[in-house]
DNA sequence: GTCGTTGCAAAGACTTTGCATGTGA
DNA sequence: TCACATGCAAAGTCTTTGCAACGAC
């Protein structure tokens, strides 16, 4: 799973999909990123990088690409949307509710457990989960 | 923590609120209902008894309930929020992606410990945290 | 009567859609 | 070439703000 952004593109040219110059962009950005970033962001980071791209692209493109898996979007309780890359991996996140930054954050196996017996009490298929932790980080204390 | 509609009230009036036919029976539609209400939901829900408040009006509410710590925030991946009473505890999600019908989970202890190893591993005081799992219920499997 | 609450109009933020144009393979 | 990708305008959905009128206490 853990992957880079050549081979994410290998894998779209593959399955029939154009490269261009905002896809490649954006999924290098993606990668880059440490903390999952909105289309605000996306559109600054890759500005910054010479290109100019409309934001209804970008929506489209980031559609497309959780949809063949390179990408994940996720809520944190802002109004808005964030995108991450897959490439990373699962992962959590903490939120600091004070400067509002995002870390990633590597839990145990407790959830694939929990998963598990999700299966098995309430006949439910989990196919993902989302976990967030919010409050407060070092400098905000 | 587990109260009832009535208890809720009397706290706000403790405090000065005032209890507005409004204000109550948002409480009270929220308590009944198991899985978390939009704001299109809960205008509906009231308008069913009869009343007709003004969305404005459930917006600017919503906000109130959560300052005073009777309604939580959550967010489903949806692009819009969602609320239910904070006098039903904490709990957790199940969403299932094909009839968007969610369902309240309750998990063991295992997070409460692991928000003890956040504590020291990454020096961040968890306020709250949110998990949901995704995926697909009985019958839409 | 006071001041918190409500309704309404308007605006703001985020996202999607339709269509013409551009471009990668 | 030609189907996919992009840009632009417009609209759609969710949410917030300003202000005057209302109503709980």
């Amino acid at each position: 799973m853990r992957t880079n952004a050549a081979d994410s593109l290998k894998t779209l040219r593959s399955k029939g999909h154009r490269i261009t110059k905002i896809r490649s962009l954006l999924i290098e950005v993606l990668q880059r990123h440490a903390s999952p970033l909105t289309v605000a962001d996306l559109l600054a980071a890759i500005r910054k990088l010479g290109v100019e791209p409309h934001k209804t692209t970008l929506y489209r493109e980031l559609t497309f690409l959780v949809s063949e898996s390179l990408a994940v979007e996720l809520e944190l309780g802002e109004g808005k949307k964030r995108y991450e890359s897959a490439a990373k991996g699962h992962h959590h996140h903490l939120v600091c509710l004070g400067c509002r930054t995002i870390e990633e954050l590597e839990l145990g196996k407790h959830l694939p457990r929990q998963e598990r017996k999700i299966r098995q009490a309430y006949n439910f298929q989990v196919l993902r989960h989302s976990l967030e932790f919010f409050g407060l980080c070092q400098n905000c204390r």
